[in-house]
RNA sequence: GCGGGCGUGGUGGAAUUGGUAGACACAAGGGACUUAAAAUCCCUCGGCGAUAGCCGUGCGGGUUCGAUUCCCGCCGCCCGCACCA
């Protein structure tokens, strides 16, 4: 065997075979070992898989191999999340059916999957789009409905034109549908919605428990939820208005300021502002050129504050016989407190634009400590940070935080329209998480409309309610809708005729809780919860940042609602996150300015220098930007082709290499080749230890020497640290470990040759050691090299190897000498060796007396077994 | 604008609580083997000097015996949010 290069083309399916025959990844929900859940994300059928995918399910894939040699019970399972507009796209354009096309590349893309060698347990794979998982889905809704979790309203929502679909706010992103990226319009519609705002302070607060997470991403959520406190405060209407109205509602986090007021702004969209907007054709056009601005401008950070006023005015409330004039101002939002505002122009750079513009008085409140009450003006820069409450009767003196309760607790004891002036507020950003889709594939809301007995759920017996096979897309919008005969049904309360919901669930509702479903994937319920509360929280999920908000938001608000309604027992269901890099890989272009894919171009280097020419025309190409893989820029490297050329063990560790994970990763071919030359070099190490091993055979394999002594350590050493970086998800680290434990064994394989026979055992257990690290990121290299070396079983089956902690220590350290801060020289001590020999031994080297030249030390700095610092 | 992160050789990146900066890898250069190539092996590889010297972790200060690490002030890049009252 040896003299041969390892055909991984060969050796790989053939493991994945062995595995598969032993069930080795299949995990027992009755195994009494201490389970460790680790999970990826789980992919979109689109048809193939990509870099990002191998990149993500290599790093899963080791953290999975590793707890399981560690003696845990793990579980790695894989789904689809099968539901989504892309397959009604296909269906459309090559009048496919979205189950058929769907179906289809879940097979190809499982067999992708399944040639990376992933430890994954396939018995439990689930896909959303199958009615044996959505009806558990359509089941819980109908709980939820039950548990008050669920709302059906009309409101204003996103549509997106050409999707033809609603989107949650989560779902537009700078104005535009995150898939189709068309600019969202606003529609009033009556919707289904998740009341995920009755859970924003519990969602909030738990973040802070969340530490295995990424701030980052705790930092969006937390901004996404977006708390604030403050005042909800009446402003009486001065009689003689016209308008019915007596108050008008406002809500400010700086009551502290309301001596500054100066003005009220209505949102275009205040129910108010449209009374008045009927008689007032000014207002009208205003209101209609801030539609049309939209929110969908991305400058409007920019843009100028502006307003019409109303005519009304309003009492100022701490100011006896003072009035305030009420405008409608274009940067008052409807969707955040009361859709009103009172302006505080001295002290908020908005209201101050504004006020500029409008010539209304701008009264400073806020005193800086080292201004003169005296002189202290505004000018073109609002004053927003601390200082003293001045110019405001009662509140003089007080700081803002104090001041702030003071308002508040004046404005309690005072009475509006028979209600208090003031009520101290919470008020969130976080909106009800609108879940209908006028979409055909996706999960159908279990509804049925019946004109006398109202919205009734569909009876759990008739569940699931399915998609019908027959559809046709010839018609835009919802082929469901469209169904002759579907959505036509009798109430199943009264009987009469009635009418189906056609909505289906955002597909995020989808993937909301199938990490739950993955710990019963058969069960008759949705989940069996005391099976799901053993395996979950998952430990370890893996997958991109872009769902930090999404997915993340909504999975861990429908665990709360699957608590509620009796389906599991904890609230948060990923305890460690882990928000891996993207791929990334240089970019081409042609003299045209066409791009040019990887696979055409044919990379040139002389010295320093870069070129590249087209690899059949010959033709100058141009080396740009490194970017991430993506078809429009045609930079994009097919994983089957990496795996069918280096085998998928060369593509899982180039994966793992390198960069930290968390960073994107640039795919680059010298970096796969270096990936696979290093699995040639491990393959020769093996050959050249069995030949060792065989020509020593008879000889005593226990008796030591230094060499011996010194492989061991540095092997125990490898260990010890692989399995520490394995856990801290630091892969480049553990890689670059292997990389130097794989050399020292080189360096020894060739010295032993003419050595004692213990050194050949100590290489051979270091060998036996570095395929065991190696095994969770080049599972089929490993098994074998395993099996070369007559290992009996799986290397899959062997239980990490143990540490000797006496292997750790050295009893020896080398310190490093400074002389003012400067290295100057090293010296070897016995460890723990008292300051005062270390002292003495460094005062009589040559080489300090030479560069002391007679000079005394001012002090010399020990650190035992670290450093020595000679002061002169 | 607000929030988070980052800045180290030609490149990706290492560096416990402040304690030998540049591990490991890639690229490059030189050499060995070979008819040749590939593969493999050996050597060099932060800069300037080239003797045992000096400088060096974005820039400028500071604290310290000692700073990539801590503090203050700048500059630059990336990501997220963005009229949130």
């Amino acid at each position: 065997m040896s003299g041969e290069r390892y055909n991984p083309r060969e050796m790989e399916p053939r493991w994945q075979k062995v595995w598969d025959d032993a069930k080795s990844f299949v995990s027992s929900n009755d195994d009494p070992r201490e389970p460790y859940y680790v999970l990826e994300m789980f992919p979109y059928p689109s048809g193939r898989i990509h870099m990002g995918h191998v990149r993500n399910y290599s790093m899963g894939d080791v953290v999975a191999r590793y707890y399981r040699a560690k003696g845990r019970n793990v579980l790695h399972p894989m789904g689809w999340d099968a539901f989504g507009l892309p397959a009604e796209n296909a269906a459309i354009e090559r009048g496919m059916n979205p189950a058929t096309w769907t179906r289809q590349n879940i097979e190809a893309m499982k067999a992708q999957l399944k040639s990376m060698g992933l430890a994954i347990d396939w018995t439990r794979e689930i896909a959303t789009c199958e009615p044996e998982y959505y009806r558990h889905q359509q089941s819980m809704f109908i709980d939820m409905m039950a548990a008050g979790l669920v709302t059906r309203k009309k409101s204003k929502v996103n549509w997106d034109p050409i999707d033809m679909t609603v989107l949650a706010n989560e779902q537009v992103i700078d104005g535009r549908g995150w898939r189709s990226g068309a600019i969202v319009e606003q529609r009033e519609l009556t919707q289904w919605f998740f009341k995920i705002s009755d859970y924003a302070e519990e969602l909030l607060e738990a973040l802070d428990g969340l530490t295995e997470w990424p701030e980052k991403v705790r930092v969006m959520q937390r901004n996404w939820i977006g708390k604030s406190e403050g005042l909800r405060l009446l402003f009486e209407l001065v009689p003689g208005n016209t308008t019915a109205a007596s108050v008008i509602d406002v809500f400010t986090t700086r009551p502290d300021t309301i001596f500054g007021a100066s003005f009220l702004a209505l949102s275009p969209d205040h129910p108010l502002t449209s009374e008045l907007a009927v008689v007032n054709t000014a207002l009208t056009e205003f209101v209609a050129e801030c539609h049309r601005q939209g929110t969908a401008t991305e400058t409007l950070e920019k843009a100028e504050k502006k307003g019409v006023f109303t005519g009304l005015h309003v009492k100022h409330p701490v100011i006896e016989g003072a009035t305030l004039p009420v405008y409608v101002a274009n940067f008052v939002l409807m969707d955040y407190g009361t859709g009103a505002i009172f302006g505080c122009p001295a002290h908020d750079q908005r209201d101050l634009d504004f006020a500029r513009k409008y010539d209304l008085p701008v009264t400073p409140v806020v005193l800086p400590d080292d201004a003169d009450a005296a002189t202290f003006a505004v000018a073109n820069d609002a004053y927003t940070d601390a200082g003293t409450i001045f110019n405001s009767g009662f509140l003089n003196g007080l700081s803002i935080n104090d001041a702030k309760k003071a308002a508040a607790a004046h404005f309690a004891t005072r009475s509006v329209d028979g209600q208090p002036q003031g009520k101290v507020e919470v008020n969130y950003r976080l909106r009800d998480w609108g879940l209908s889709r006028q979409r055909y594939w996706g999960a159908p809301i279990p509804i049925i409309h019946c004109e006398v007995c109202g919205t009734i759920p569909v009876p759990k017996k008739d569940l699931p309610v399915v998609l019908p096979d027959d559809v046709s897309f010839d018609k835009p919008g919802n082929a469901l809708d469209h169904h002759p005969t579907w959505k036509h049904v009798n109430c199943p309360q009264c009987g009469a005729s009635a009418r189906r919901e056609t909505d289906t669930m955002d597909t995020f509702v989808d993937s909301s809780w199938y990490f739950a479903r993955f710990t019963a994937p058969d069960a008759d319920t949705p989940t069996i919860p005391a099976i799901a509360n053993r395996w979950l929280p998952v430990d370890q999920y893996i997958g991109g940042v872009e769902h930090a908000i999404l997915h993340l938001l909504y999975s861990r608000f429908f665990t709360r609602a699957m608590k509620a309604t009796g389906h599991v027992g904890l609230d948060e269901p990923f305890k460690g996150l882990f928000t891996q890099g993207m791929v990334t890989h240089e970019t081409y272009k042609s003299p045209t300015g066409e791009w040019v894919p990887p696979t055409e171009v044919l990379l040139e280097t002389s010295g320093e220098l870069r070129s590249a020419r087209h690899i059949h025309s010959g033709a100058p190409i141009a080396i740009g930007s490194v970017e991430k893989m993506s078809k429009s820029k045609k930079n994009v490297v097919d994983p089957d082709e990496i795996v069918a050329t280096y085998g998928a063990d060369t593509a899982r560790w180039f994966m793992l290499s390198d960069s930290p994970p968390e960073r994107d990763v640039q795919w680059t071919e010298a970096g796969v080749e270096g990936a696979s030359r290093f699995q040639q070099r491990i393959w020769r190490l093996v050959g050249e230890t069995i030949a060792l091993t065989e020509q020593s055979s008879g000889t005593v394999r226990n008796s030591d020497d230094g060499e011996a002594a010194a492989l061991r350590k540095i092997v125990h050493r490898a260990v010890h640290n692989v399995g520490g970086d394995i856990e801290g998800l630091r892969f480049n680290r553990a890689v670059a470990q292997i990389y130097e434990l794989t050399n020292a064994l080189v360096r020894s394989a060739g010295l032993v040759s003419a050595a004692p026979a213990a050194r050949i055992g100590a290489l051979q257990e270091g060998v036996e050691r570095l395929i065991q690290l190696l095994a969770p990121m080049m599972p089929h290299l490993a098994e074998t090299c395993w099996e070369a070396l007559g290992k009996s079983g799986l290397v899959a089956d062997a239980p990490w190897p143990p540490v000797d902690a006496a292997l750790l220590v050295d009893d020896t350290v080398t310190l490093p000498i400074q002389i003012n801060g400067k290295r100057r020289g090293e010296i070897t001590v016995p460890k723990g060796l008292p300051s005062a020999e270390v002292e003495r031994l460094v005062l009589s080297m040559d080489e300090i007396v030479r560069i002391l030249a007679g000079q005394a030390p001012k002090k010399i700095v020990i650190v035992p077994d670290r450093i020595v610092n000679v002061v002169v």
